[in-house]
DNA sequence: CGGCCTAGTGTGAGCGCTCACAGATTGGCT
DNA sequence: AGCCAATCTGTGAGCGCTCACACTAGGCCG
């Protein structure tokens, strides 16, 4: 490693406390600046003895190509941007996570840029503080009904994915499929309710995300004949959640409940419970996200189980596709196929049949601590 | 707003697809590149007229700054570097967002580096791809004893500040007072208790934080003349939370638990119901995070609230001192005091006095949709 | 009325790198 | 020996910006 401090003394003895460069290397190696700049970027064409007099003095010097200089000539950041939320929410934190692992690996950075809302303004202004960058690519995380729309015509020329909530517009755009969840969730509990009616209890009217989770899981009823009763608004808090949980309980009628994701869920589970209605004796909830906490509510909550880490990979997939392949490579929609996973909330207890493929009473590996989440589950086909 | 397409086809025709430069946006204005720079940056010394007609000139052209040249010469890349790891966990994820958000206020731009482990080799990793950058400063989410020992002497002269974990050292840092709100949580758990022993489920022993809660529980209990139980140890998950609610339900002589967080709090509210443990009736709980789902739990928990916001604010503060302030500013170590939020599950249900400081029983907005976070709580002073 | 200050503007160099091309060296064939 | 191709290496320009400095014009003073 470098024991040699930055700078250079020797030779012509430049006092300057600036990092070494390429020349400074190339001097050290008894080669030109171009020869190394062939080592560092192809590679080939160098003879294996002047590659490693170079990399030596690489090693001695401490030296590290200056980005700033190669993305000036180049024209190339290595730089994504992302524009998302201010969520703390499970699924939009653990996405960009995901995305920005993925990114890593690519080797790429990115460059996140936060807004408070999707208005235009605040999306014109948050592209502005991205292409100051510049960005070579962007990752809309927008889960939000329009984004796409309003955002359509602002760029030109830049490659975009979106991410959650994109649809019809021909440009890329990577999700999980939310109807195919959502319909998983309500067959499973029809099938346990014995064909009762199962309620449901939205997510916020302008996601993307929640309207297709209703869309699903009204199917699901068309289906199986059943008529769907009117959903229940929700905000994804847990207070919304317990809100239409204490509605729910007031009723005498409810068999099931589909709840649009965990927290709220959390919260209706909640509100049952102060209510004395029990969980599954009386009705079956299920919710959807599976937050690693979900195997240890009370009682351990059946979900749906998104990819994220998969959407992340796809996202940036589908960039760095646009970016270095020709045409129109990696311009299609990815679906993610979701996983049901089953939990004690959802199986009907009297008809012990219950207990299907792997699904387990959580928490179901007992006392072993680590991940609470089981292998459990059935994955889903993707039906578009 | 713009509506000439990128490139310049006026002039002399030059065919090229780039993007407009200071010079095109000089000539278009009638002026030297200098005066078009001045205007960007100084805003002093150029007459107003002049300044109207380069902005105007900007804004027809569409002008946006090339931030790698800029970086290039001023050796100013605006952007700081964070060392964080693959935590979805509440705490990291939420002070990680919070300092992007404080990042972005100030004008600067982040780079996240995610590492797997805290040894050396990955570190040493992450500050060549940081470095690489490169980044004019660095956070170092560093929950992990000896972190900061690790990296001591791997940068020189690198402005940094370790965030919830570094002590000892000369360097910058940003940590809630630990200490402080374990002392806060097992004096109100004593109370609440009548003087009965508070138990501790702790954290990974290689977290400064889950090491710094012992400190505070232990203290607490000490000034109390409270014989200290031996602790359950915990990795921060519900289901290790889970196999210590069973440990403790087994026994019967226990009267209060203090859990290190409230994941883990909640695997082991879980065990306590299916052991058949009342809470508060017959044990007492406690958590610490107030994670937001906290309010709905079974009974709603008594947890500490940090302020991740303020570490992100106080984290780049720093930072941002250290870069463009002079000699030791923002060297200091920033510690901010957590919450105490009391609710039902610590609350002794007999002497009805327990209603205190506005606490409440969530979830205390009722019905209301939106942030179940009460303004409860007394603020903590810091005691160092 | 010439010198000097100040406000406003222009000129040229160069940051560290990659690109296009030119030059040097080698080896294999006639 | 001579020549061509293949392989390796060097040269110089220039990416878009900021910096240091030079220059001009006008106002004020001696």
């Amino acid at each position: 490693m470098s024991t040699v401090p930055v700078g250079r003394s020797d030779e012509d003895g430049a006092s300057a406390v600036r990092p070494p460069n390429m020349r400074d290397v190339a001097r050290r190696a008894g080669v030109s600046h171009q020869t190394v700049s062939r080592v560092l970027n192809d590679a080939s064409a160098v003879r294996s003895d002047t590659r490693d007099r170079v990399l030596s003095a690489i090693e001695e010097l401490g030296y590290r190509r200056n980005s700033a200089a190669r993305a000036l000539v180049t024209r190339r950041s290595r730089t994504f941007g992302v524009i998302t939320m201010p969520a703390t929410l499970y699924g939009p934190a653990s996405t960009l996570h995901a995305i920005e692992l993925a990114a890593q690996e690519a080797g790429y950075f990115v460059r996140v840029a936060t807004i408070s809302g999707f208005e235009r303004h605040a999306l014109t202004e948050a592209l502005r503080w991205l292409e100051e960058g510049p960005v070579e690519g962007l990752v809309v995380l927008a889960p939000l009904l329009g984004t796409a729309a309003k955002l359509g015509e602002l760029w030109e020329e830049m490659p975009v994915v979106f991410v959650e909530g994109a649809t019809s517009t021909g440009l890329a755009s990577v999700s999980v499929d939310q109807v195919a969840g959502a319909r998983a969730v309500t067959e499973h509990l029809l099938e346990q309710g014995a064909g009762a009616p199962v309620w449901h209890v939205t997510g916020p009217a302008d996601w993307v995300e929640a309207q297709q989770r209703v869309v699903g899981w009204r199917s699901a009823l068309a289906d199986a004949g059943v008529r769907a009763p009117d959903p229940l608004p929700g905000t994804w808090s847990p207070s919304s959640g317990y809100a239409a949980g204490l509605d729910l309980a007031r009723r005498g009628d409810v068999r099931s409940v589909f709840v649009a994701n965990d927290r709220m869920a959390l919260g209706l589970l909640r509100a049952f419970a102060e209510a004395g209605v029990r969980v599954p004796e009386d009705i079956l909830v299920a919710g959807y996200d599976d937050v690693p906490e979900a195997a240890f509510y009370s009682p351990p909550l059946t979900s749906v189980r998104q990819d994220f880490a998969g959407v992340g990979r796809h996202s940036i997939g589908s960039l760095v596709d646009q970016v270095e392949g020709a045409g129109t490579a990696g311009r299609g929609a990815a679906v993610l196929p979701p996983t049901l996973v089953v939990r004690q909330s959802s199986l009907a207890p009297v008809p012990r049949r219950a207990r299907r493929s792997g699904a387990g009473w959580a928490p179901d590996e007992g006392v072993t601590p680590g991940r609470p989440r089981p292998p459990a589950g059935h994955d889903l086909a993707t039906p578009s």
